[in-house]
DNA sequence: CTTGGGTCCTGTGCGC
DNA sequence: TGCGCACAGGACCCAA
C-alpha cells in the first residue's frame, strides 16, 4: 500500500466493533498512503491528507490482497482467489490507482477502524494508555518489576494487560509462562526480581520465534502472502491440555484453567 | 484506584 | 440430522 493511492472506499456496513468515524470514505478517498507501521496490534497507515487509518484484526480479522483486474494468474489459494464481488464478512474495500484490492474481512466483528489526525495519534483513547513494546527498549525487567509491584491480579492476567506490555496475546503468554516455569496463577506483585529477569528474554524469545514462524494459525490467521503460519506446531502448553509437559524430566502433563475469561494452559508441577 | 466478570459477534465441533 | 452448549489469536466497560 506504500505510496498507492486509495481510489475508492467501500465501507459496507456502518461499524465493526464501533461505529465508523463520520464520512470515512471521503475522507480515504484520494489520498496517498505514506506508509504502514504498527504500534502494540494496531497497524497505522499514515496517508498524506494528514490523517492516520488505525487498523485492528481483533480476532478473526485479516487484510485481503487481491489484483483488481485481471484472473488468478499464479495466485497461490483460496485465500487469494481474485473476486469482483465482496464475499461474505467483506467490511471495508479499498481500491488503489496501482489495481491492488485491500478488502478488510472479519468474520467476528471484534476487529477495528478509526481515522484520526496523525498528530493526535498519541492521543488517541487505544493508543496513549499502551504500555512498552514487548520487543522494545523500554521493556526490561526493571521496568516490569516496577509495573508489577503491588499488583495482586494473576501474572497471566497482568501480561495480558496492554497497559503493563502491549503486543501479547493469550497464546504468546501462556507460552512464556511455561517456559520460564513461572505459574500463571502466581500474583503478579509476589514475583522475584530474578525470575522477571529470566522471563522478559524469554517473552521475547517466544514472541521472536513466532514472527519468524509467520504467526500461529489456529484458525484464521494468515501470513500477509496467504500461506498459515506455523508457530502452532512449536505450542509447548497453549491448546495441549491432558498432554505430556515437555520440560525435560518433568512427569506433568497440561491442565487448562479459566482466567479472567480466557483459557490458561500450563504445566501445575514445573511451574510455580 | 484495582480487579473480575460480562459483553460484543459468527462459526465450528462435540455430546446427546 | 438436529439442538444446545462450549469455545475461539481481543479488550472495553462497569460493578464491586
Amino acid at each position: 500500500m506504500t505510496g498507492a493511492v486509495i481510489t475508492r472506499a467501500d465501507i459496507r456496513r456502518p461499524d465493526l466493533r464501533w461505529p465508523f468515524p463520520d464520512n470515512m470514505a471521503t475522507r480515504l478517498t484520494g489520498a496517498t498512503v505514506l506508509r504502514l507501521r504498527r504500534r502494540s496490534k494496531y497497524i497505522l497507515c499514515d496517508l498524506d491528507t494528514g490523517e492516520t487509518l488505525l487498523i485492528h484484526l481483533g480476532m478473526s480479522g485479516r487484510m485481503i490482497i487481491t489484483p483488481l483486474t485481471g484472473d488468478r494468474g499464479d495466485m497461490l489459494g483460496e485465500f487469494h482467489k481474485f473476486h469482483t464481488a465482496p464475499e461474505k464478512h467483506d467490511h471495508v474495500v479499498l481500491d488503489m490507482a496501482d489495481g491492488t484490492r485491500i478488502t478488510f474481512n472479519d468474520t467476528r466483528r471484534f476487529g477495528a477502524m478509526d481515522l484520526i489526525s496523525t498528530d493526535a495519534l498519541d492521543a488517541h483513547k487505544l493508543i496513549a494508555h499502551l504500555g512498552p513494546e514487548p520487543l522494545g527498549n523500554g521493556f526490561d525487567s526493571t521496568y516490569l518489576a516496577q509495573k508489577l509491584d503491588g499488583k495482586k491480579s494473576p501474572i497471566k492476567s497482568a501480561l495480558l494487560d496492554q497497559r503493563v506490555v502491549s503486543g501479547l496475546g493469550n497464546i504468546y503468554v501462556c507460552e512464556s509462562l511455561w517456559r520460564a516455569g513461572i505459574s500463571p496463577t502466581r500474583l503478579s506483585g509476589e514475583i522475584d526480581q530474578p525470575i522477571l529477569d529470566k522471563l522478559v528474554p524469554i517473552i521475547r524469545d517466544v514472541l521472536t520465534e513466532a514472527i519468524a514462524a509467520g504467526g500461529s494459525s489456529l484458525k484464521d490467521h494468515r501470513q500477509t502472502n496467504g500461506d498459515l503460519g506455523y508457530f502452532q506446531h512449536s505450542f509447548a502448553a497453549y491448546g495441549r491440555e491432558s498432554e505430556k509437559c515437555r520440560t525435560l524430566n518433568c512427569t506433568g502433563s497440561i491442565k487448562r484453567i479459566v482466567q479472567a475469561g480466557r483459557s490458561t494452559f500450563f504445566c501445575a508441577k514445573c511451574q510455580n
